[in-house]
DNA sequence: TTACTTCTTTGGTAAAAAACCTAGCTTGCT
DNA sequence: AGCAAGCTAGGTTTTTTACCAAAGAAGTAA
């Protein structure tokens, strides 16, 4: 049970976009990469699943950018998981053999029973808050 | 997030095996393979990691073959995932970037609901009842 | 309208992982 | 001894992941 590179990836930017979101302002591409540290080339790949899915908007040429289409509280995880992999948790096995039936269907309880976890989370969780590091002396 | 088919080619032997453990009987790699439809030189490891992991014992030689270690009862599905997948929740993801941190420690919660989840589940869940399609006219 | 800047799209490639195979070895039974 | 099982350690093949590159399209501003 391996979580995606990408999606952490997806995770991560969109917790950037979070913070633009709060000062209103649009992110481009290369500021996300670098303060992200993510592959750049990469990265375009995944806003395009993100904008595709509804989680961001885009506008091109000068001034342009990205931003979230709605405020991180209402983008939840299983949209962002769905955005980036399709499907919550898939699994690749055919129903075949003895079992196979049986094991397919305990595996969609737990994967509804994930879903209830996973609809705990926004966005808003994934967001840093860089006050929480200020102290004065 | 996908499951791996291996994972399901687990839990389908381990079922099978589950009901050579009620007639006491032991099974041979052949057996399990064409029951579950496996392929059975994929099988031979998988059947290892289960040994290796405690959760089935094996005998060689004549009248040999493999056999649960313990009830189904007693047969958690976390031990089983770990057994074939290393990890519950594996995020392949470093840390890094300015939310990488955030994202991770949100993602280690993740992990922990869904080990509270994983734990209500045991092998007995994947056994097949064949009585409940025995209906006499 | 032209030049520039940004996103968009497509079609790749390289590396890693997953799934599966082969064949010789070991153990235990008869 | 001889055979019937599992054991082990290497492969190979296929699929997926991660990433790159380059031409295209859309907006902005001189």
């Amino acid at each position: 049970m391996k979580l995606s590179r990408k999606l952490g990836y997806a995770c991560r930017v969109l917790a950037q976009l979070a913070r633009y979101h709060e000062r209103g302002k649009l992110a481009h591409i290369d500021e996300l990469a670098e303060i992200e540290e993510i592959p750049a080339n990469y990265l375009v790949q995944i806003l395009n699943e993100l904008r595709n899915a509804g989680l961001i908007n885009s506008k091109r040429g000068k001034q342009g950018g990205y931003a979230l289409s709605r405020s991180p509280n209402q983008i939840g995880l299983k949209a962002i998981i769905m955005a980036v992999d399709g499907e919550l948790l898939e699994y690749k096995f055919e129903v075949k053999g003895h079992s196979g039936e049986r094991v397919a269907s305990v595996w969609n309880n737990i994967g509804e029973e994930f879903e209830k976890t996973v609809r705990c989370f926004t966005l808003e969780a994934f967001m840093v808050n860089d006050n929480n590091n200020m102290y004065y002396i």
